[in-house]
DNA sequence: ATGCATATACAGCGTTCACCTGATTGAACG
DNA sequence: CGTTCAATCAGGTGAACGCTGTATATGCAT
């Protein structure tokens, strides 16, 4: 039985030590080789060609996202498991297409990421159920007219879903979003319920930052 | 010789064991105990009395630097070592202030964490020169003219309002503030209008952008 | 020691808001 | 011509919120 070999990329040297002794104290996993950047990852694989290459999504030089699009272009049998620090709707989107079958944050623990090389090993993909419902959400749309440009969830909300978010990530109250736009306030809280719905929000605070994250607004 | 007994705490999983199992390679070193949340880490350091505390910055619940504080506060002889993902000045300089004497970023290297907590082992302070630099740099400002006082009105709120700030920030309700701390509901809404009163903000959308402009949360 | 300010904790009361379950209209689309 | 969806609106309920006022402990300066 060989060992199966992984390539550990992350510009962080303590998280790359981490995961590498995470990986290593797994019996016939090799780490056979590390890299810093998405650059030196892309060169490490084509040269020591593992089996699994785990990617931090922010690299310098050339980030883990458009690494992992060469990777697959260059050498399709390797598998790619991508590591970001925060959930992201539209990073899913985009790595998917990139043919990525493996995606975790930081904060899953340390048992997924195990579980995540074990399933990439059989070459099958490996998804976290709250990634798995993006992939199906954005599964729903492919039927339809598709623009070739990413869409990201914040596309789904109608024009005037927009022009709310903004309104309420400013702080304003429903009755003061009606105001705003002439509306009732029944209707402003019935956009508010179907914003908050699509964007699987919960609370005021997450249609905040939610807004700052997608230049909405300005933190 | 007793070992060296330090406490994690971060909310990555993979980050907080990648952590654990490089101290615990090292001889005489012991991790008796790891903190998913700056209460945590509190709690557990006043539980387990460590040597060394390991903090991550960004924390939720109470974030690494007002759990810096406390833990100083509460057991001064504890030494903290605060991790970050960036480099901040603004960090280093509130760091510096609530006591704590080393700072690395999670770029470093795994010697310099190790360097660190062999340092701050010996009850000396471990900075990397960029972060020396900063120190020094704003050593030279005190005495002459200090421009501008970049003190936000954040400095007029107490603890207990900090604390406070950084839930309602993450989007918990008054109530759900309430049951954190273990106050009653009337109480925390005292806290929520104090804050707001102190820094003349309005709306839960103004306490969250003020949130993360001030680094308390992440957008 | 004795005030005085402050941090922290709590309550009543009245207003407002958010959330839930509905409905209706009109436009687009095949 | 039926379906889908965007946009509009309502009633009812429970919770949140703002305001005013109180209580206790602590620390600090006079």
């Amino acid at each position: 039985m060989k060992p199966l070999r992984i390539l550990v990329a992350d510009d962080h040297d303590l998280m790359r030590r981490g995961i590498k002794t995470l990986l290593q104290t797994h019996a016939g996993w090799e780490v056979c080789g590390e890299a810093q950047t998405g650059r030196e990852a892309v060169s490490q694989t084509e040269e020591l060609k593992p089996d699994i290459v785990v990617l931090d999504i922010s690299m310098p030089d050339l980030n883990g996202l458009e690494a992992a699009r060469r990777i697959r272009k260059a050498s399709p049998t390797t598998e790619v498991l991508i590591l970001s620090l925060h959930f992201s709707d539209q990073l899913i989107r985009e790595i998917v297409e990139a043919g990525v079958r493996g995606y975790i944050v930081k904060s899953d623990s340390d048992r997924d990421l195990i579980v995540a090389v074990e399933t990439l090993a059989k070459h099958k993909p490996f998804f976290t159920p709250r990634a798995t419902e993006v992939i199906l959400s954005n599964f729903n749309n492919v039927g339809g007219t598709r623009v070739e440009v990413p869409e990201t969830v914040h596309e789904r909300l109608t024009s005037r879903e927009r022009e709310i978010v903004q309104l309420l990530a400013e702080g304003k109250s429903s009755k003061e979003v009606a105001n705003s736009l002439n509306i009732s306030v029944k209707t402003a809280e019935t956009h508010r319920a179907n914003i908050m719905r699509k964007l699987q929000l919960h609370t005021v605070s997450e249609l905040v930052r939610y807004a700052v994250r997608n230049q909405i607004i300005e933190a």
